[in-house]
DNA sequence: AGCGATCATCTGATATAACGTATAACCTGC
DNA sequence: GCAGGTTATACGTTATATCAGATGATCGCT
């Protein structure tokens, strides 16, 4: 084969439709565009994403058997609930399995990696003093998987992306309380030290006061607005 | 609304065509019945069960969404193959997971739920002495997941189902030697006296015993038969 | 006005057809 | 006999049509 032609990349596969509608309500979901209980038509989505309903369909149920959406009757879909048994349930599998994570990748974690934590760390405080809780909801996602897949466990990831996606709706509903916290910050500070001394320890107890801190809060919005349930 | 009314369920998915070959698929992939890397078009599965391609396309999804199959090159899907390391990072998750819901169902579990055990475990020793090892899968899987449903924690318990999916296909690889070994049954009865006695750390250990045998026995397995990576 | 039945509309489920691409069987020229 | 190109077949993707069940509104009756 000639010098030239090794230098071409290889065709990009052309995304289907069902896969970028799939990515596409996957991540409305994470920036909680849609309220919790909220009904999703095939037929809506098709006309919003401007595709037929077959690819709209599939990236739906493909949701569904993901655990982002659930199902209700007679095949309708919906923005998945919480109510704080659910909370708590989740909150205990975030523990075990990000506590996991975050063991595994202190060890794993080279100097690229840990300079990206720091830096997501520092967009989300910037993010957080100028009001943009979009931006602090996208970094602080970016931020605690930037850690995790320093743990080289990709079906772990994927189940953690699991959990983060049942609560993404409910993130918008916590700003800006959330971000204003001092302890929010506090956490993520031992985070980054606790990366930084690559002490799996430390930063296992940083993640999990980091996990049980948001769902105190998640737990008081909801009781406080109780329709959501 | 009437008493009686209320009591009848809508009508679940799983009477569609889609949810009906979602779910034997899903039973396929458990019992074994596929090879490890083995390819499943659209087309072959919509033959077999004598479906149009689009339940089957959309069965087929669903279990790569879901993780039970992966998709390759192409849209091409395929059942799930595994290396060492694979083996490994699922086996830790399971024993995050499955610990947690163990610990919860020892505290949880009812005096039914504890006999149903019992009655599942004398099962699997029946039909492994009657070398019946479809039987021996099948129990062994009901066995764990009667204890652990008894954790009430629905999305713990979908996420384990997940893992269990993701090593399906090996499972009659490793028979009959599994089910032969003395370690084996050592492990159930261990369960089985931990949730007669409702002892979370006693039932956690056991099945921590029973799950690292398991990896055990399959990495040594597959190290045999390598053209199964 | 309240209640119930009828009908239009919405929505999901499925089959089928059309299209583009990959795979492999085949063929041709050397 | 073999390398390279060509055709045929298989496959995935998507759109569309059709059907059935659910939903909701309208109209008539009491």
């Amino acid at each position: 084969m000639s010098r030239a032609l090794q230098r071409i990349k290889p065709l990009e596969r052309n995304e289907t439709l069902a896969g970028r509608a799939h990515d596409e309500l996957r991540t409305a979901i994470m920036a909680g565009r849609f309220r919790p209980g909220e009904k999703l038509t095939i037929r809506a989505v098709a006309a919003a994403l401007e595709i037929s309903l077959t690819p709209a369909r599939e990236a739906l149920f493909n949701l569904v058997a993901e655990g982002a959406l659930e199902s209700g009757p007679n095949g309708s879909v919906h923005v998945p609930t919480l109510d704080e048994a659910r909370i708590t349930e989740i909150t205990r599998i975030r523990l075990a399995l990000e506590g996991l994570a975050a063991r595994e990748a202190a060890l794993l974690m080279d100097d690229a990696a840990i300079e990206d934590a720091r830096r997501l760390n520092d967009l989300i405080i910037k993010a957080d003093r100028k009001q943009d809780y979009a931006a602090v909801i996208r970094h602080n996602w970016q931020f605690h998987f930037r850690i995790y897949e320093c743990a080289r466990m990709p079906v772990l990831v994927r189940m953690m992306e699991g959990c983060w996606l049942k609560t993404g709706a409910y993130l918008n509903l916590i700003y800006p309380e959330f971000g204003r916290l001092e302890d929010g910050m506090r956490n993520h500070a031992a985070i980054v030290r606790a990366i930084e001394r690559r002490d799996p320890v430390a930063l296992e107890t940083a993640i999990r006061r980091d996990i049980e801190f948001a769902a105190r809060i998640l737990a008081k919005a909801i009781r406080a607005e109780p329709e959501l349930q």
